[in-house]
DNA sequence: TCAACAACTCAAGAATCATTGAGATGTTAA
DNA sequence: TTAACATCTCAATGATTCTTGAGTTGTTGA
């Protein structure tokens, strides 16, 4: 991830419904959504317009498609989601770890490693 | 952090002179630098353009700002950006846990929570 | 091949945003 | 009080972005 990668990341998610998106399809998980139905749960948005922004999404490496039939799957690319992240929080927290505690408990609580440890 | 507040902090985030106010003043830690200072790192920005760009940054919550003499001194609002992760990567990996590893090993390895366990 | 479907492309208009330059506010020291 | 300094505020201009609607491409099944 350099600056405009994630310049390009950011605008991409500065956009309501584009925001929506990514977020839905990060609770999608890796089967994804065909644009019709991210489209469906978007107050029924137009096929162009949804196009828009989903090649807006997939030009800037946040979404990932695939066809399948006559639909277009598209699902989070969450390693690049994971690489903003760290390109944002870079040698973040100088001295003071407890202000970066509730990200680490959102990442670890789902993200857990490959320790084996269990979770809620 | 709400959707609202993400799309600031987003869009604040979007643009470059923005972006770079927000990882300079994460570097600089919590001391921060006054804001002639971060105009002087953004190849000698005009102070109109930079308190433009610094009170956009305010407004989404990015960065806080005190006065000391003359000068205005802004450091990162790192609880800001940790709940601005928070949101965006929350119910992240259904399954996948390995691709956010990237995210949380930049974390930790900051941001060691206070568990006392070292790592690489 | 044809009809129906799913999604994309393109151009035009409205809305939003960044930069500039002039001027205003607040602070310090003599 | 005055001068010098640091930063902010405001209005105007130019650039970018979002939405809409019409048309196009690609896929399926009869």
């Amino acid at each position: 991830m350099n600056e405009k990668q994630a310049l390009h990341a950011f605008a991409a998610l500065s956009q309501e419904t584009r925001l929506r998106i990514v977020r839905l399809l990060v609770t999608a998980g890796p089967e994804g959504m065909s644009a019709g139905a991210i489209g469906e749960a978007m107050d029924g948005a137009s096929s162009s317009r949804m196009s828009f922004h989903l090649s807006h999404l997939e030009q800037a490496g946040l979404v990932e498609s695939r066809r399948d039939g006559r639909s277009i799957i598209y699902s989070a690319a969450l390693t690049t989601l994971a690489g903003l992240v760290e390109f944002l929080m870079r040698d973040c927290c100088q001295g003071h770890p407890e202000v970066c505690n509730p990200a680490m408990a959102t990442l670890s609580s789902c993200c857990e490693p490959t320790k084996g440890t269990s979770h809620v």
